[in-house]
DNA sequence: TGCAATTTACTTACTAGTAGGTTAAAGTCA
DNA sequence: TGACTTTAACCTACTAGTAAGTAAATTGCA
């Protein structure tokens, strides 16, 4: 019993069309681009997703479902504050490994000339991630498995930042290990037992 | 005394490009916005400037060397190392004030549509950035006027990443704010006296 | 059940507009 | 005068998007 035909195709050319933003961005790639990979027409991509202004709000939208899928999955599987926090940045890493920049810091970066709903839904990506780390950073910090100073939304933002940009400057060099030392001291400062000028 | 004028206009198209460039990318503006802001013909610009691809290095390699000539000015007029890094992460905040995204930050999140010679002088520039890091952190360590672990190479790759992430999420929210923090975090955890839990 | 109406998922062929880029002629000024 | 600079006019390739049509599957209903 495969699934019903009817949604199988506008996955496929979300698949495709996330590739393609996450390397070249939204500004980057072209209804043809998909169409050519998909062995379609461009005419049948619009019958699907009318502007691409839709097709870049789905894409947003999509993004946001499946990383906050992965934070339940995280939430489920590791209890510890500081396994969650790894596992977090394990989800980048694994961006990185797969060639690609975040979606989001990829549009966060086109911004400005981005159609509003994709701004809007940009945000609320960002939102929620925002608010699952300050979730795991409090409760963490209440629990004595992590230790910082200062308000957990602003080390929440220090933390999405920090990955962010990491990846950002990484893909310039095509080498991921720059990424893994910036994530391991995200992650050992907020160790408990750290000492000052041992982290 | 003017200026000669034969370096002027070029000056000029360099300045209106790099401002569309750092708010809406390499791929987000064309030659036809330049004419209409400079209130000249496109052609007039392809005199300047044959290819976009030769504009774009001319955009990158007059960056650096602004952002070198006041990595200079640090170093003459900031002697302690913590004085330095401060007035570093001022500059990344001065951009982000005049609500543009540090260029190379821009193109980096592009890298993959970018001209060959535009990637070459985009690696240049976090090179020459990371450099001068390294030989402030490693010399500001020796001073004891900073206090960190691990090698001065990861700790500069870290600033260089965690600054362009901040200002690339704080631009989806046209909110300085988000900046400073991060900021601030970043030089907190450099201070030879800062505790465990106090940074 | 079987036929008609409708819907789905496309295609071909096209539009208007914009991209980067070229050419040749004309203006500017030391 | 002659080098430098700019313009009008143009080109080709590509952009997102549309119009009209079609084969096949799905649905409604007598």
């Amino acid at each position: 019993m495969p699934e019903p035909r009817r949604t199988e195709t506008p996955h496929r050319i979300l698949d495709i069309a996330e590739q393609l933003a996450q390397t070249c961005g939204f500004n980057g790639f072209s209804y043809a681009d998909i169409a050519l990979q998909m062995r379609v027409t461009k005419a049948s991509l619009h019958y699907h997703f009318p502007t691409k202004a839709e097709l870049g709000r789905a894409l947003v939208a999509r993004y946001r479902v499946k990383f906050l899928e992965a934070l339940d999955a995280i939430d489920r599987e590791a209890p510890r504050a500081d396994a969650r926090l790894q596992r977090y940045a394990d989800l980048y890493y694994q961006v990185m490994r797969n060639d690609r920049m975040c979606l989001c810091g990829m549009f966060a970066a086109e911004y400005a000339t981005l159609p509003p709903p994709m701004q809007e839904e940009l945000r609320d990506f960002f939102d929620a991630n925002e608010a699952w780390l300050i979730r795991v950073l409090e409760g963490g910090r209440q629990a004595g498995e992590l230790a910082f100073r200062g308000p957990s939304r602003d080390r929440a933002r220090i933390m999405l930042g920090t990955l962010e940009g990491a990846m950002l400057i990484a893909r310039a060099y095509a080498d991921d290990g720059r990424f893994r030392p910036v994530a391991e001291h995200l992650l050992n400062e907020l160790a408990p037992a750290a000492q000052p000028g041992h982290v």
